[in-house]
DNA sequence: GTGAAGTGCTGGACGAAATCGACCAAAGCA
DNA sequence: TGCTTTGGTCGATTTCGTCCAGCACTTCAC
């Protein structure tokens, strides 16, 4: 499915997406009309989702994180689901098995936020909320090889 | 800190960090020589970490994810995190407040996997895996009004 | 085997984009 | 008031992306 280049022009598009055609090309030892229909390949194959940008949060006020577990009360669960995806501040929503049914990661201007945000689905669900201390693995890709 | 123009330059790079500076200026009603130098000012300035990009882990053969909830035993919590650091499955972890200590995500290319992986901690920490059924959010940047 | 078709690459030409330097206008300040 | 800083524009030059023709290699029918 994907050989050995696709891998490589991954790992360094992840690290620098913004790579010229020409750079990325001499990386893989290919030209640059071979490694843009690559990318074209790869994007309509929709292995590369999106060329995005990783922001630090805190450079828009966002000093504080919070992991939150959701259990929507019987009859809830859309309704929670709904406020959730609706809620901006939640950046990262998984729906999971076990006890609860949702883990969410939540950005946050102040602790009193997250107050107002927890109030608003706390009539809806049982919530229990873990401030981020510190993050020892930030996203990264998992490892490429097949 | 952030003026609105650097604010929608990285509104529009999050959508796509391989948009040229012609286009992007345009966008922002400003020359190419300008986005160009506020890019280089974000990026030094380190509100914009990295530009990267968002692959599906399905074509990495990564079928499975999970949410694993880490509780280290008295006196293991540094080689525990180590452990962690050095699995590279391990693609996203937060150290936090409350009972757990550490919430991680896991990239799985099978369910068997699941249990090497858990079992080389088993011994060092009380773990409690969710494996996640469905991406209600997908990591997305917060709000960025100010 | 052999020829036809398909795939994925290279290299050069050409138009598009990035960069660089010169210059300018507004804001902050002694 | 006039100097300095900051953040911008514009045009020239360089670099890059894309298009296209051609080539090598594989697959497959005969």
């Amino acid at each position: 499915m994907l050989d050995e280049i696709d891998q490589s022009i991954l790992g360094i598009l992840a690290r620098d997406s913004r790579i010229s055609l020409k750079d990325l090309g001499q990386q893989v030892a290919l030209s640059s009309p071979a490694v843009s229909e690559r990318l074209r390949r790869l994007e309509e194959r929709g292995v590369i989702r999106a060329f995005t940008v990783e922001i630090d949060p805190a450079a828009l006020g966002y000093t504080l994180q919070a992991i939150v577990r959701i259990r929507p009360l019987p009859g809830k669960l859309h309704i929670v689901q709904k406020l959730l995806e609706d809620t901006p501040e939640f950046c990262e929503c998984d729906k999971v098995t076990g006890e609860d049914c949702y883990v969410a990661r939540l950005f946050l201007r102040s602790i009193d936020d997250l107050d107002v945000i927890i109030d608003r689905i706390a009539d809806k669900a049982e919530t229990n909320t873990s401030i981020v201390k510190a993050q020892p693995i930030r996203r990264r890709p998992p490892p490429f090889t097949v």
